[in-house]
DNA sequence: GTCTATATCGCGATAGAC
DNA sequence: GTCTATCGCGATATAGAC
């Protein structure tokens, strides 16, 4: 059976988004590029804002899943590497959300607080990493809870906006790029850990 | 003498767009905030890029003002410190600029030049500030280029990218985020740096 | 579910008087 | 330099037929 309508909206959107932006986009050139009615979409989607925090949803599901962490051993440096890649992978397929992020997440109450949660769970995720190698004494410099927290803030901020940095300098967004990303962070947590 | 009205067109603007964002305010509420007509304001500007593009001139001339470095001496770790403080003060003042920035650069290629290349000189200052360091032995493990490369490109992810972490997760912009984004910089250099 | 037709609105931009 | 008036356009959203 054919995608459905709805899903083939949000295709269309994602794409049409991410080529030439949310603001560029009127809801009839997604009609349009959906091969539907302007009529039709909505009656699939109220507004383009809706439309807009379905395919982050569609995002954040992708990024749920993505931050789980092993729960039957101590999570690994490799952990954290996987952790930034699968990350980045997703984000790339996203590229409209990161690059319009901030002015949308600040016109839409409902999308900052979604997103609010899910970057928690990836930031947690790098400070339960880096306290669980804190505790099983493999550093080789011993790191007090306020470092700890300071090596998760840089975590984060690679891993959210390493893909807007090379954006911005008009860098391909391919895997050796996202290997350069990982290789920032595991520049700044190596003189903390044990090889 | 009274501000001229070009002058007053730009800081109504940059007001609206801090506030608003650039896409929800028109050349219609801009000129209403400045307090001239719209046909007046299409005198003074072609369409709103225009304005724009002269909101991001203003805060290029400030920022390449504070990326000169001490030309008489070696910088340090203090240069490293303000030039960053600097750096954060000046965008704070134009908050609409780093909220939209990949999707207004993306939409307008002059602008997209001007920014790498006044980015370039920030990024630039880094590099040679470390690799100052690197060269008068005042390192407690010496670096190779690549090294010194990586950790600009990191010093300058937390330049370009601080407030945005904040501005995202809904902290307060003030001195004391200023200087937690220092901090961390400095969190990242001082395994290489002596004290 | 999907279409066509249409109402409403506000934006960008220009013309022309002062 | 500044204003008023206005045109043309496209976007959002709804109504009603099929």
């Amino acid at each position: 059976m054919a995608m459905k309508t709805k899903d083939r909206i949000l295709d269309a959107a994602l794409h049409l988004f991410n080529m030439q932006g949310t603001g560029a986009v009127s809801t009839n050139h997604i009609a349009e590029a959906a091969g539907i009615s302007p009529g039709n979409l909505y009656y699939h989607y109220r507004n383009k804002e809706e439309i807009i925090r379905a395919i982050f949803e569609r995002q954040f599901a992708a990024l749920d899943v993505a931050f789980e962490l092993p729960t039957d051993r101590l999570p690994t440096l490799e952990d954290i590497q996987s952790f930034v890649r699968v990350n980045f992978e997703i984000m790339s397929a996203y590229t409209f959300i990161y690059r319009e992020m901030i002015a949308l997440l600040r016109q839409d109450a409902v999308l900052r607080s979604r997103y609010i949660a899910i970057r928690a769970r990836g930031y947690e995720g790098f400070q339960a990493i880096i306290a669980a190698y804190a505790q099983s004494g493999l550093l080789t410099i011993p790191i007090d809870d306020h470092t700890i927290t300071q090596l998760a803030d840089i975590c984060w901020l690679i891993s959210e906006f390493w893909l807007s940095s090379l954006d911005i300098s008009e860098q391909p967004i391919n895997d050796n790029q996202f290997q350069r990303g990982v290789d920032l962070m595991m520049l700044v947590l190596k003189p903390y850990f044990k090889p």
